[in-house]
DNA sequence: AGCGTGGCCTTAACGGTGTTAAGTTGTCAA
DNA sequence: TTGACAACTTAACACCGTTAAGGCCACGCT
């Protein structure tokens, strides 16, 4: 017979299909039904294995994080220096490499503990290095929480790496600006060359913990 | 004659109104019906005003940020530090005053050109404290990424001061991390007390900016 | 072998959304 | 008095997330 059943579908590939499609719709072309009928399917099948659309978006969010890992694995003799670095470059990639990445990142909350682990490694280097386990919550979060804004602001700009939204451009800002000579130059700072600025901002804020914390 | 007329409409009055029912229904309540009928009008009038929601929305940041300036003007002779200070804490205020009011502002960009005279004095306190102009840029901008990001995450948590979301309990969730035992002790540093964790932050950030480019 | 149960999905529909097109009303200038 | 224009209303469209009800098919039990 040809009549080949479909496998059921589960959590995981709903959400695999879904960060497909994030990234050629955004996060406003992403409904239920385009979801669906990419997994030949009709749209309130899925709410048979999710109460409601936020929590596809959980599962999206944590699948990020999953393959984030994945692709940059920790290094045990990292400094504390080096684990930031590597975990908020990371982070940025992570959320780059979707459309709309970063807004559905922090709108939305992990299923399960699978983020845990590496977060425990982490408290864990930097309070081995000398922090206060306070010191490094606060350490760590800082980091996080300027990496999402970063890419946040980022991706308002550039949706894409290589694609551009409109109203960015630097020199109708800078004319514009015309009455405010240090804004207007500051244009090319701030809607330009994204990855040397968010260098010299981690580099800025991992600066200030071993100032702060008087560790090097 | 009993019939008085309305006064016609204008942006303004539309932005505020819409920011007084931001703060009753949040930003999922926040729809152009809601707002036409708070304003005695009907919905699609609103597109004589503005030419899609999207432009109410930037209307609404420009609101808000014109109010943080009036509540917070600016002090010519404060410190490059005190100036950071006071701007970051300004803005988490404004933005901590509407629900959802961190959402609503990075997504959105300011209409005019009137945010800039603060953009101008800043930028010029800082390049006269000794900063070039990339670096009071990068300065500058850190730390409001820094904020945005931690207003973000905090009012996903707590939408209005004093008012929890489900889901956030300290307790519960140190009890599904029982395994990893530095992540579950963290939950009180990530998810109470914003105000003290905010202000710690912002001091990483500051002294990283002293420290890496040589200004104390 | 037959039957029932439960997992997984469909069909149909609901109320609500942003948005557009076309028509209405009042005001003011020529 | 007429015409133009600003500021709206009415009606409708396509689409959205979500719910209720029912269908189908595999499996375990008697």
């Amino acid at each position: 017979m040809s009549t080949e059943r479909r496998a059921p579908l589960d959590r995981k590939r709903v959400a695999d299909t879904a960060l497909k499609l994030l990234n050629e719709g955004g996060l406003e072309g992403l409904t239920l039904r385009a979801i669906a009928k990419e997994l030949d399917v009709k749209a309130p099948a899925l709410y048979w294995h999710f109460k409601d659309k936020q929590a596809l978006l959980d599962e999206m969010a944590t699948e990020m994080y999953r393959r984030m890992t994945e692709a940059a694995p920790v290094d045990p003799d990292a400094t504390w220096q080096e684990r930031i670095l590597a975990a908020n470059r990371a982070l940025r990639a992570a959320l780059l490499s979707y459309r709309d990445g970063a807004r559905v990142f922090s709108g939305s909350r992990f299923t399960g503990t699978l983020h845990a682990v590496e977060m425990e490694q982490s408290l864990r280097l930097l309070t081995d290095a000398g922090f206060t386990l306070a010191q490094a919550v606060r350490a760590a979060t800082t980091a996080y929480l300027y990496t999402l804004g970063f890419v946040t602001e980022e991706q308002g700009v550039q949706p894409l790496p290589g694609e551009r939204r409109a109203g960015y451009d630097v020199d109708d800002r800078a004319r514009r600006m015309a009455d405010f000579p240090l804004s207007a130059a500051a244009g090319a700072e701030m809607f330009e060359d994204y990855d040397r600025h968010f260098e010299e901002g981690l580099a800025l804020v991992i600066a200030g913990i071993g100032t702060r914390y008087g560790i090097g």
